[in-house]
DNA sequence: TTGTGTTTTACGACCTCC
DNA sequence: GGAGGTCGTAAAACACAA
């Protein structure tokens, strides 16, 4: 509502290309906030979308890339998950509140807002674009990207493209050699995933609904998000208990616990350590992603641990 | 132009983990 | 102790109605 005639007419209003203020500033210093430009925001929500947790060298690559600092984008990263929850939260509100008799237009809420669409849509079964290349594409990103040109190159994209990720929002890109090595440095080699039990990983609705029209068992296969964190996968693991309450009775996450795993399952559903190279290529950027099974949140509500809003990373 | 509401950066407090 | 997480909040930036 608000937010889809905020955002298209900033698109009309702002220039776009390069930060509207220099970036970089903290209130600490020059600027009380910088307004990141919408490129630079593009990036972010990118890699947002693929991982909501960002890896450390990620963290250093796109400050690099964007002109930003590590400590605005871990900053940025933290305020687009809090973003989330309360998107999330206020999408459940509504349900009940539509399960209690109220049609959802009662609040003056159509079938389907903009403002309401998230990463967890993108990767559930909320509303979806497509792109020319039949992506799933987010209509902001969309939008963006159509403001940009972007699809014309797009490092950060062709990075987590190339190596086999579905990624439901990326255009097909032209990608470079050079990106391409960088790329392999980010990103594991696609793998089907099984967990310590040999349960394949893919499935669940974030499969389904992530994968574009065209998306083959390949493609599925190599989808290198369902990697599964151990402490996900086994209640042997230490980990398991990865939330808790703390003596505000806050549901607190440990998003630590699976970057410190150290561990992370090979092809054969073995843990190794991250530090022993294996076939697959692991190292420490290997980006664990769950199949969406619950929306619930750290807002004072329990987290599945195979939620889409809690996806681990490695660091 | 102004008032108001929303979104976006940035930070502090507090937490857990190593 | 440092890292990074959430939560709450301040203030700038922005959109829009009057």
């Amino acid at each position: 509502m608000y937010q889809q005639k905020y955002d298209s007419k900033r698109l009309r209003v702002r220039h776009s290309g390069h930060a509207s203020v220099f970036p970089g500033k903290t209130r600490t210093k020059d600027k009380y906030r910088v307004v990141y430009s919408d490129h630079q925001r593009l990036e972010l929500e990118k890699e947002f979308h693929f991982s909501k947790y960002i890896t450390i060298r990620r963290k250093a690559e796109i400050a690099g890339q964007l002109g930003l600092s590590e400590r605005q984008v871990k900053i940025w990263f933290q305020n687009r998950r809090a973003k989330e929850r309360k998107q999330n939260k206020k999408r459940e509100d509504q349900s009940l509140a539509s399960q209690s008799g109220q049609s959802p237009d009662e609040n003056g809420e159509g079938s389907c807002k903009i403002d309401e669409i998230t990463s967890s849509d993108f990767i559930g079964d909320g509303p979806i674009n497509h792109n020319l290349n039949g992506h799933h594409l987010d209509p902001r990103l969309a939008a963006m990207e159509q403001h940009h040109h972007i699809h014309q190159h797009m490092p950060m994209n062709s990075a987590h493209q190339e190596d086999g990720h579905a990624h439901s929002f990326i255009p097909k890109l032209e990608i470079k050699e050079e990106e391409l090595s960088v790329k392999q440095e980010h990103h594991q080699q696609p793998q089907q995933m099984a967990n310590h039990n040999g349960t394949s990983l893919l499935q669940g609705p974030y499969i389904q609904s992530t994968l574009s029209p065209q998306a083959t068992p390949t493609a599925m296969t190599n989808h290198v998000s369902l990697r599964t964190p151990p402490s996900m996968s086994t209640p042997t693991n230490p980990h398991v208990n990865y939330h808790s309450h703390n003596m505000l009775g806050r549901n607190i996450q440990h998003p630590r616990l699976v970057p410190n795993m150290d561990r992370y399952q090979s092809p054969n559903g073995n843990f190794v350590s991250s530090s022993t190279p294996t076939p697959i290529g692991a190292d420490e950027n290997v980006v664990y992603r769950m199949p969406v099974t619950s929306a619930a949140d750290s807002s004072g509500n329990s987290m599945n641990l195979s939620g889409s809003s809690d996806s681990g990373i490695m660091s």
